[in-house]
RNA sequence: GUGAUCGUAGCUCAGUUGGUUAGAGCGCCUGACUGUGACUCAGGAGGUCGCCGGUUCAAAUCCGGUCGGUCACCCCA
């Protein structure tokens, strides 16, 4: 192909009919979130620089080196949001929501990483979440995982996997960072160069590492759960205590850490064989911290991002391409005189039918309008030729049936009534 | 950022040790069929062989670079 203008790297269009089913996710996401009780927020594209440096964490890899960073024409510097949580944060504190009581809020759009694509990894990336905050109950989180889960479950994800974790607080993860550290240092020369850098720095970013040679010291690290502080511990049985009354099936998993710097206690992750190695297509947590790190209140909150390539991925894995069901007319007009009598009761069916109405306007053969319904998966087709004019009627044929009727041209409605669709 | 691998019609791919005008299937258009679709048959359109440079009498084919796709590492949705 010759190199003329392409989407950039790591970037996708999202044509038909592929469309058709982010719409229908989109749609399902937006009912879901509502039927929970939560809000949709949108939050600006790109946002200053310093939210994501704060928010994020400057340490993090995101900020270090993933983030798309420009100067505005005011020598501003500005980056493409990676993330939502940071913005939504900084929306609420900005219009002083958290000072009116707990919120619940969602959000789907788009976010910008600058990092090398592979499977279920791009560089524009689309993401649903939701941020429930005010509540340092674990009801708060049981409510947001089952959220998330409820989305997997109606698709019937049946390869997903609920892993849960706790990361603990500030009393107890300094323990265990140093049980870790005591655990991981006598054998730092063994570990491979990438954990070695990570030791000093964060090392709990130890227990997801897949290369081999750390594997067996991985499997005998302590796990949290062994030093988690009694708050911590308590939230952690008892969340897990709402999850298995809510029939949320689950597997605790001390290697879920999470890469971000703003987790406490709860972290959690939708993973599945479907993905390849980005194998994580919902993750989650709490962050009590945030807000006030921000320079608000004391507000915790609990949330989780859900990637929706990703989860588009699942789902074709498991059912595979959806095969459309014939829906909709096409209404066929030969030549101008009836495409003329035609126009006005095409546009007439639109207001009255729910399913979509197609009309071509070339003039073509009745054989090729008939070619053009069928590949539209039109269900009906609306046929006005020279006879039908002169008879005054219109044949509806239904495509699958292979049944002719004649109808009487004059209204619409009588028509729509014929195809037995018209709208409630 | 690192590594591997691949770039030939809209799509999926052939193309023999470099050798004339680069092929197939699907899709698209037209016709067989004055007005009744998934089938059939016959035609047709569509390609600077990703791009740039090199080797050679000769490059889709060999070499280098570059851009892009894919997969993995890192990290994450």
């Amino acid at each position: 192909m010759p190199s003329k203008l392409t989407a950039p790297r790591g970037t996708q269009d999202i044509l038909p009919p592929q469309s058709g089913a982010w719409l229908e996710l989109e749609s399902r996401i937006h009912d879901l979130a509502r039927r929970f009780g939560y809000a949709e927020i949108r939050t600006p594209v790109f946002e200053g620089t310093e939210l994501f440096v704060r928010g994020v964490g400057e340490t993090t890899d995101i900020v270090e080196k993933e983030m798309y960073t420009f100067l505005d024409k005011g020598e501003r510097s500005m980056t493409l949001r990676p993330e939502f949580t940071a913005p939504v944060m900084r929306a609420a504190l900005e219009h002083n929501l958290f000072s009116q009581g707990p919120q619940r809020l969602y959000y789907v759009g788009p976010i910008f990483r600058y990092e090398r694509p592979q499977k279920g990894r791009y560089r524009q990336a689309h993401q649903f979440g939701v941020e429930c905050t005010g509540f340092s109950g674990p009801e708060a989180d049981a409510e947001v995982i089952a959220l998330a889960w409820e989305l997997v479950r109606s698709y019937g994800l049946t390869d997903a996997t609920l892993n849960v974790n706790s990361i603990g607080d500030d009393v107890c993860r300094p323990r265990y960072r140093q049980a870790l550290l005591e655990h991981f240092r006598p054998h730092a020369a063994e570990l491979s160069a990438d954990s070695q850098r990570r030791l000093e720095k964060n090392p709990l970013r130890l227990l997801d590492s897949k290369d081999e040679r750390d594997r067996p010291f991985v499997e005998s690290a302590p796990a949290f759960a062994s030093v988690l502080c009694d708050a911590c511990r308590e939230h952690d049985d008892a969340l897990q205590a709402l999850l298995s009354a809510c029939g949320i099936p689950f597997v605790v998993n001390s290697r879920i850490v999470r890469g971000l710097d703003y987790y406490t206690r709860t972290v959690f992750e939708i993973t599945s064989s479907a993905l390849g190695a980005q194998s994580t297509v919902c993750g989650g947590g709490r962050y009590d911290g945030l807000v006030k790190s921000l320079g608000g209140p004391d507000v915790p909150a609990v949330g989780f991002a859900l990637g929706l390539e990703r989860f588009l991925m699942m789902a074709e894995a498991v059912h595979g391409a959806r095969v459309a069901p014939r829906d909709g007319v096409q209404a066929i007009a030969l030549g101008a005189q009836a495409r003329a009598v035609a126009l006005p009761m095409v546009m007439e069916l639109r207001r009255l039918l729910r399913a979509p109405v197609f009309m071509d306007f070339d003039d073509r053969k009745l054989l090729a309008h008939l070619k053009i319904a069928d590949r539209n998966k039109a269900r009906y087709a609306l046929i006005l030729g020279s006879d039908e004019l002169a008879a005054g009627t219109v044949v509806v044929r239904d495509l699958e049936t292979r049944e002719d009727r004649r109808v009487p041209l004059g209204r619409a409605a009588d028509v729509a009534a014929a195809l037995g669709e018209s709208r409630a």
